[in-house]
DNA sequence: ATAAAACTGTGATTGAAATCAAATAGTAAG
DNA sequence: CTTACTATTTGATTTCAATCACAGTTTTAT
């Protein structure tokens, strides 16, 4: 049995609707249309799901995993955009005409994915607004986040800019134990480099001072222990 | 007469809503239904809109004129998010629960301004589902343009945003005459240098050179002619 | 368990933008 | 039109992240 009929099995597509906050105010009955609209995929750890212009007519949301977006810059090194993971969507954009895909979106760990086809979505949108205010409030968040991050990368403040990227993870995958925050670092330092627009080099040595400070400890290269969250969340403002 | 009465006189709402993008799938009569939900203010040049963490209930549309939308880094300088003009519009953020102003906004000349309560909007929204779809498409073309934005500034590449900025404004602002295409600049130095996290003495000095190798001319402080739009176009991509 | 491969940390050097400091040009108010 | 004021340009210096180089560590695949 392939992974993917498995899948299919154990949540009878449900999931992905269920979960997923834009289909937060539909009932059962209307889950279940959303539900027959699915298809599903798996992606295994370092596999491309989308590839920068090719055409991208579904809406994609993610059921399981994690997943980076990312462009290429001039130079060649990629630019993260977002780190998705279980229940973000992406793939709304020109929900009217389709249009290539601006990003690469990569699994960074095994993955499953549902899809919508976009004019199965439109009509969706159109039987229930309340969907489309959903889909608002989730690009407004969006947007804020990314105001920030520019907010963040229009000044020298690159201590700011690296303890800013650790609270996010600490929000996203943290969990609290004795010893503090434990976080499981969704990228290598170069991807932490590439998502805030630094180097490698300088993610570590940030990284360093923090341990040095006692703020953040470090176990291996992808967990980190944060001991002080109040100077991280101190010294983003 | 004030300004405000003057000019209610002149178009009646109804330019308010004609000239936006997000209203133009609605015909004559729905948009009168639009227009009589509309209140309407003027603010003179370097009057405050919004002064981040006030509340917004309002959905704002700009009528004429323009403003920059900003915010306070921690170092005390205005980082700037957008310059918007006539017929962009702000305030679709948390259109479900009132929250305060994230940002500031500011006339950068004598501007009119349309207002729709949220609530009334939102019982818009529901009721003229294509709204919705024309404003998802509006927030998406805003994304797209921070995530351009965020690739730029991720790159150490100064001249490219620089030159980024010029185009957008040569894009907006710009008008073709026999010398080239005549830019009126929307901000100072420092405004540049504000929109894209530099100092206004690097803005100064890439400005220079661009003038040396004989891509643009100044014309005073205000304006700039465009000799050479491709040489611009290329260096940033 | 082991070896190969990939990733990470750190020192030395370089380079480019920030900062500091005047001088100059443009704008606005009367 | 003149003057005061503000914005801009330009030069000298400083600062800090990028780059280069390589050793050390962790992860992974067998």
């Amino acid at each position: 049995m392939s992974k993917n009929e498995m899948c299919c099995m154990r949540c009878n597509h449900e999931l992905c609707a269920s979960r997923v906050q834009i289909f937060s105010e539909l009932n059962k009955e209307e889950l279940g249309r959303v539900v027959s609209l699915i298809t599903r995929k798996h992606y295994s750890k370092g596999e491309l799901i989308i590839i920068e212009g090719s055409t991208l007519d579904n809406l994609i949301i993610i059921n399981s995993g994690q997943v980076k977006i990312f462009r290429n810059t001039q130079e060649g090194k990629e630019q993260i955009l977002y780190v998705f993971t279980e229940g973000d969507f992406f793939g709304e954009k020109n929900l009217i005409k389709n249009q290539v895909a601006t990003f690469n979106v990569e699994a960074l760990e095994d993955t499953n994915i549902c899809m919508i086809k976009k004019s199965d979505f439109q009509t969706l949108l159109r039987k229930f607004p309340d969907i489309s205010l959903k889909i608002m409030e989730e690009l407004s968040n969006r947007l804020d986040k990314l105001e920030s991050t520019i907010q963040k990368m229009g000044t020298r403040n690159v201590e700011a800019r690296v303890n800013a990227v650790l609270l996010e993870f600490a929000n996203k995958y943290g969990k609290h134990d004795a010893r503090g925050i434990l976080v499981d670092l969704p990228l290598s330092r170069e991807g932490i480099a590439n998502y805030i627009g630094l180097t490698r080099e300088t993610i570590s040595r940030k990284m360093s001072l923090l341990m040095d400070e006692g703020i953040i400890e470090m176990v291996g290269y992808k967990k980190i222990i944060i001991k002080n969250i109040q100077a991280l969340e101190q010294s983003i403002e």
